[in-house]
DNA sequence: GATCATTGTTCTAATAATTAGAACATATTA
DNA sequence: TAATATGTTCTAATTATTAGAACAATGATC
C-alpha cells in the first residue's frame, strides 16, 4: 500500500538500463533475465500513470520524465548508499568507504602507492576515486559527494569547517594545443569562460589497482577523455583531443615551440594545491589516510 | 543481491514508527502486522549488521545510527515524493524547473511577488535565479542555461526564435563611483571594455524567499558583490566596491554632484528593456510565469 | 503485589510479488 | 536473405512479505 511507486530497486533498475543502452544488457549486470527487467519499469510507468521510455521498435528511448526521474534518481541512489556507509560508520566508528576526489596529481605512483598501503592495512574499507576537473571538488566536498580532496587548487573556502593541508602540487600548467580548433577562441578573454565549458577534460584514470572504485566524473556537462597515464595524456592533449594540467617540466618544448598554449584560468597562486576535508568528519579511515599522505608529503 | 539494504519501503517505516512512538502503532497507520514491522526492521539490522533499536524491554529506543537513518532517510522519502510529483507533471508538459535570469529590476518586490505566487500554485516546479550582468543574458538564453529573460536591455537579437516583451525599466543608469581608482580609465572610452571586465559588479541577491534556488553569477570572470536590497546597492557603488545599474530617480542628487559617473555603456535605448524567451520554449510553467509578469506590468 | 493491557518476538501458514524461461514479433546487421 | 539481438507476453516456479496466534516481558492500575 506503499503511496510511493518509486522504489530504490527500480532506480537502480533504470540506471542500468541508461548505462548499458538497453533491458537485456541491464538485466546481465543485474543478474536478471529480460522478463524482470520489462515487468519492472512496466510496473513503474503504471504506477505513474506515464510513459518513462518510448518505444521505437526494439529501441526504447528516455521521455523527458524518464531523464528526469533517471537524473534525479541517481542522487536518490547516490544518497542512500552514502547513508548506509554513514550509519555504519557512527555504529563502528570505522567508514566502509572513503570518497576520495583528485583534482590534480603530481604524482600518480606514489599517490596510489599510499592508498594501496592503506588497503593492506584496513581491507575492510572501501575507496572510491573520482576526478574533479575545474574546481568542481570544492563543491563536492561541500555537498558530501567526497569526504577528502587530493589536489585541489587553492584558495580553501572559509568558514565552511574544512582542514586543509597544502601538498606541493609540482608545477602544472593548464594548456591546450595551438592546433586546436578551439584554441584561438578560448584565449579571447572575452569569450574564455563558455567555450572552456565545451572543451573536452583529459583525465588519468588509473585503473591498475584493484580495490578501488571508479564513479563518473563529477563535471557533469563537459565530457572527459580518459587516458592511463601522464605520457598519454601529453599525447591526447598534444593530439588535440582536450585540455588539462600538465606538468611544467614535462612540457617546457612545447610550451617554448609554441605547440602547447597555456590558458589563462586560476590566477590565484596556481603551484598551491591541498588535500582537504571536513573537520567534522570523525572517520577513522579518514584519519589515517590523511596522515600517511601528509607523511608522505613531508617525506620528500 | 540488491547492494543496497535501505528501501524506501523500509525508511517509510522508520518514519512510522518514529512518528507513532511503538512498532504497534507504526502497524497500525500502514495496515499491516505489527510482525511485519518487526522482520522488516530485523531485516535491515541484519543487512547492514548494524543495531538499529536498543530494546529496552518492551520499548524500543533508536541507536545513534537508527537516528541517522531516520533523519537523512525522512529527506530521502521527501526527495522521492516529490520526484513522482514532478516526473507527472513534467509527463504534461510542465517543466521541473526554470531557470531566470535577471539582468535589472525595476522593482524586486513586485517580481518576487509574482514568484512567490506561481511557487504557491505550482509548488512542484523550482524556480532557479541568476544574475547576468553586461548583457550576458541573451548568451545565456541562446545557450539554453536560462530559460526566460528579466530585464535585459534591447535591441533583441533577431532570427533567434525570441519572443519578447517590452517592460518598463524606470530609468536605470550604469554608474561607478567618482573616486573609485579605475574611474578614470573606464571613463576613457579606448581602454573602457578592458577595464570593464575587471571591475566589481554589485548585484542585489535578495535571500528572503524560499523555494528559490541561486546560480552563480553567469558572468564568471568578473567577481560580484552581493548586496540585500537598493540602499546597500547604492551605497556599495557609492564606496567604490564596484559598477551597477542605479535608478536615476534615486541618484539624481549624488550625479549632479558628480559622486556618481554615469558610464558609457549600453548606447541603445537603455530605457526599454525586456523580457524574453524562446518561442519554441512550450512549457507550461514557463507561461504561466510569463503571462503573470506581463499581467502584472499592465496592472500599473 | 495482583491484575490487566500493551508491546515486540517468534512460529507457521497463507498470500503476494518477483522472477526465469520459452515463444514470439520486430528491428538491426551482415 | 539469413543471422543476431531486443523487448514483450505467457506460464510456472521461486521468493519475499505478511497475517494471525502463542508467548514472554514490561508497565500501568487498583
Amino acid at each position: 500500500m506503499s503511496r510511493n511507486p518509486i522504489s530504490i530497486e527500480v532506480l537502480e533498475t533504470l540506471d542500468a538500463i541508461d548505462r548499458r543502452g538497453s533491458f537485456a544488457k541491464a538485466a546481465e549486470e543485474l543478474n536478471k533475465a529480460t522478463s524482470a527487467i520489462s515487468y519492472a519499469v512496466q510496473k513503474l510507468e503504471e504506477q505513474l500513470d506515464i510513459a518513462l521510455f518510448q518505444r521505437l521498435g526494439r529501441r526504447s528511448v528516455l521521455t523527458p520524465a524518464g531523464r528526469l526521474i533517471l537524473a534525479e534518481g541517481r542522487d536518490i541512489l547516490h544518497t542512500t548508499r552514502r547513508l548506509a556507509d554513514k550509519a555504519k560508520e557512527v555504529a563502528t566508528g570505522w567508514e566502509p568507504r572513503i570518497s576520495i576526489g583528485i583534482e590534480s596529481l603530481q604524482s600518480y605512483t606514489d599517490f596510489f602507492q599510499v592508498i594501496n598501503g592503506f588497503l593492506l592495512d584496513f581491507p575492510t574499507v572501501e575507496i572510491d576515486i573520482s576526478e574533479c576537473v575545474l574546481n568542481g571538488g570544492w563543491e563536492a566536498l561541500e555537498q558530501g559527494r567526497v569526504d577528502l580532496l587530493v589536489g585541489s587548487p587553492g584558495p580553501v573556502p572559509v568558514q565552511k569547517g574544512y582542514r586543509s593541508v597544502a601538498i606541493d602540487r609540482g608545477e602544472l600548467v593548464p594548456v591546450i594545443a595551438a592546433k586546436h580548433e578551439l584554441a584561438k577562441q578560448v584565449l579571447n578573454k572575452q569569450y574564455m569562460d563558455s567555450v572552456l565549458r565545451q572543451l573536452r577534460r583529459v583525465v588519468i584514470h588509473d585503473t591498475s589497482f584493484s580495490g578501488i572504485t571508479r564513479s563518473e566524473g563529477l563535471s557533469s556537462d563537459g565530457q572527459m577523455f580518459y587516458v592511463q597515464n601522464m605520457d598519454q595524456k601529453i599525447y591526447a592533449i598534444l593530439a588535440g583531443i582536450g585540455i588539462g594540467n600538465l606538468p611544467k617540466k614535462r612540457i617546457q618544448g612545447y610550451l617554448d615551440e609554441g605547440t602547447f598554449v597555456p590558458l589563462d584560468i586560476q590566477q590565484k597562486d596556481s603551484s598551491e594545491a591541498f588535500l582537504a576535508w571536513k573537520i567534522n568528519n570523525k572517520g577513522k579511515g579518514l584519519k589515517a589516510i590523511t596522515d600517511r599522505l601528509i607523511a608522505q608529503q613531508s617525506d620528500k
